[in-house]
DNA sequence: CATCTATTTGGCTATTTGGCAAAATAGAAG
DNA sequence: CTTCTATTTTGCCAAATAGCCAAATAGATG
């Protein structure tokens, strides 16, 4: 593979792949509506708030969502709210073997 | 998580942790121009033909690509060009970390 | 049938991931 | 400074992943 097309390809997987999970799917729907603080996204996915944070390093490290602080407060929104637009498409797919 | 709504995710979850690969990217992006063999995806990845037919399967599995044969060829091909739409968006995202 | 070619599968190893619980941190407030 | 609250970080473990090589398979062809 050309190394800059390589380069290119690294990124855009690398944002893709902190899309690639459920919970981090419904992080980033939920987000889409209104920005949100850790401890409501906690209640909404249900998994523990460790959990939940290291879910929101994940997809900042992509740059995917970015924080705000209010008080104690940590409020999360999508950076690029576009990032969801494709969804629809994917729902259209027949899956093979799952 | 809902269980309905939770289901939704873990399906489009799978299909972008799919895409999540630099090499499958590539693949992906080559199989939009036109159906390809495995061993000329082979030449253009750089990898081992056994890697890239594995790629190729993670693909299959989540419905992204189907396989005509020819003789001894397999020809791949996408089965949802929409599915790579939303590259550009991606790339006007700023990593934090990367 | 035997052989050839394209592709897939199995086995192995090293690395990454997701989850929880416990400990650490950052800022607000007494 | 101490305490309180929201959040992050660390440590741990089980499971999944990517890559190579070797072996197996599926058709085509002699």
């Amino acid at each position: 593979m050309k190394q800059d097309l390589k380069k290119k390809y690294v990124r855009q997987a690398a944002v893709i792949k902190a899309m690639a999970h459920p919970t981090r799917l419904l992080i980033l729907n939920s987000l889409k509506k209104k920005e949100t603080c850790v401890c409501e996204l906690r209640d909404l996915v249900g998994d523990d708030i460790s959990t939940v944070s290291k879910h929101l390093l994940v997809l900042k490290n992509a740059g995917l969502v970015a924080a705000r602080r209010e008080g104690n407060w940590l409020h999360y929104r999508l950076t690029c709210p576009c990032v969801l637009e494709f969804a629809e498409c994917i729902a259209t797919l027949e899956p093979q073997n799952v």
